[in-house]
DNA sequence: TCGCAGGCATAGAGAAAAACTATGGATGTT
DNA sequence: AACATCCATAGTTTTTCTCTATGCCTGCGA
């Protein structure tokens, strides 16, 4: 289990053959059957079905797709992070509304522990910063990302909320009802993109100061709140998901390819990906 | 380039030798030797500068730690990720008296934060635990060691205290003074082992219910207490190195061979590494 | 100052893993 | 029915990894 064999694992994957997949590795075509039968035991499950033209893939594999996709690419990448040591000044960071509250400071706290001489400019402007907290969607170019976490939009009422009773939630199913978020720009990846790309016009809707704020007012019955999947929440409400407005995005780190991660930062990071992104 | 070698490098970090580190993988020192040389050749800097008694990790070591870490945590998972592994019943979890109640609770804590279906039943006993948080140096024969934390036992006494002022702090300059200790076992590693190797007889000696309490009776004056220096201080406290004994431990997860860990646990095992073994 | 012990490097042999060639069975295609 | 395609298997070769044995260097103690 190593990575050549999640390397021939994401060919036959793309490939849907293990021939085909043998001579984009450049390997016989034995050498695939094998790793791929090895790789099967050690996740003592079928990784693909074979048939007469080829093979396809099963419920496992694509499940561990991703994952061997990130991770491959993560070890060729391993050679680019040896940098240099990096002068102590303040790290200007950026942080984008509308993001996990909780998230973000843990994250910034990680890095606390981590490099207690570390320090921090927060601020609103992404101009002028050394790194960003800030939605995949809505990275600048020539920036380095590295991922956090992963959240959607969801639709969030007080338990016995006639919301919350229904099979499917769609977005039809509570335009009438007031709905309150904490921010509303029109930022790649936010939820009101996704409303508007859809048409969806809500007909009453309140603007909260922050997720928690937003989440406080829909816990005393002022409507329905859309926050992260990330914010925690306190009990009292339920959360679900919208099945016809997906709003998912990854959140994380993004930085200038020339600028030196500190390593406290750096740490964090992996703490985050740990915590935040394990199955 | 692969997980083996990345492995190999994280135990050589950790350890700061490739003897220790090869007796922890299990291989020759050999193969430690080989497997470091060829990593720095393909990233083409140096990782260990070898001294003479050790090795010592250079600032590209510290720069791809973090994310060698979470590399192979992850590919340890992969196979979780297809069969999620049975939470069905609680883990027996063993805790060696007189550990830092900061670490401990601070690794179970993440432990339930990645898998909160997981849950614990704290013995004492380490007979028919699942794991064992345990000083390497107790661990029985043929347990697999997944170290969390490092720390030595320091004499900690109230700024101004007299002990405070030496340049040097040697265990014959308090053996007048009374020692607060928590836990005074003779397990190996212990303070105790340590200090009757040594042919030490402490003249007056308090055991506190826990290192806080015994911090506590520190801070009001009541003599020096010895404890781990994971063990977070108040203020008003100083902690000193002793010189001429030194109770230096790894402390660490172990688990039988055969026992396959959670992947809550094993991710609260990585964790903890970032968070305190990275420079 | 001189062993001596600890620690890493190196060399060569042995073992394990991976790759290759050749071939067979199964299944569609012509 | 003959054929082509595709994957599995067997046996061999090549590469890689690991081990034992040994040498060199350095710090420590007598």
């Amino acid at each position: 289990m190593d990575v050549r064999s999640l390397t021939y694992f994401v060919a036959v994957y793309e490939e849907q053959s293990f021939s085909l997949a043998a001579r984009r590795c450049a390997v016989s075509q034995p050498s695939i059957s094998a790793a791929i039968r090895q790789l099967e035991e050690h996740l003592d499950c079928q990784l693909f079905v074979r048939n007469a033209r080829g093979v396809s893939p099963t419920a496992a594999s694509d499940q561990i797709f991703p994952t061997a996709v990130r991770l491959i690419a993560e070890f060729g990448a391993l050679k680019t992070i040896v940098r240099r040591p990096v002068a102590t000044r303040p790290v200007r960071c950026a942080v984008m509304p509308g993001l996990s509250g909780e998230r973000v400071s843990g994250f910034l706290k990680e890095a606390a522990i981590a490099s207690p001489e570390l320090y921090f400019e927060l601020q609103r402007e992404s101009s002028a910063a050394d790194i960003m907290i800030v939605s995949e969607a809505a990275l600048p170019e020539d920036q380095i990302f590295h991922p956090l976490w992963r959240d959607s939009y969801r639709a969030i009422a007080p338990v016995g909320h006639p919301l919350t009773m229904r099979e499917e939630v769609t977005i039809a199913g509570f335009a009438d009802d007031p709905v309150i978020v904490a921010h509303w720009t029109d930022a790649p990846g936010s939820p009101r993109r996704a409303f508007h790309d859809r048409g969806v016009q809500l007909a009453r809707m309140s603007i909260a100061h922050s997720h928690q704020d937003a989440l406080a007012m829909a816990a005393a019955g002022f409507g329905i709140a859309i926050a992260p999947s990330s914010e925690p929440l306190r009990s009292g409400l339920v959360s679900r998901e919208i099945e016809d407005i997906s709003v998912e995005r990854n959140v994380g780190l993004s930085c200038a390819r020339s600028y030196q991660l500190p390593s406290g930062l750096s740490i964090a990071v992996n703490i985050c990906r740990l915590r935040w992104q394990s199955r």
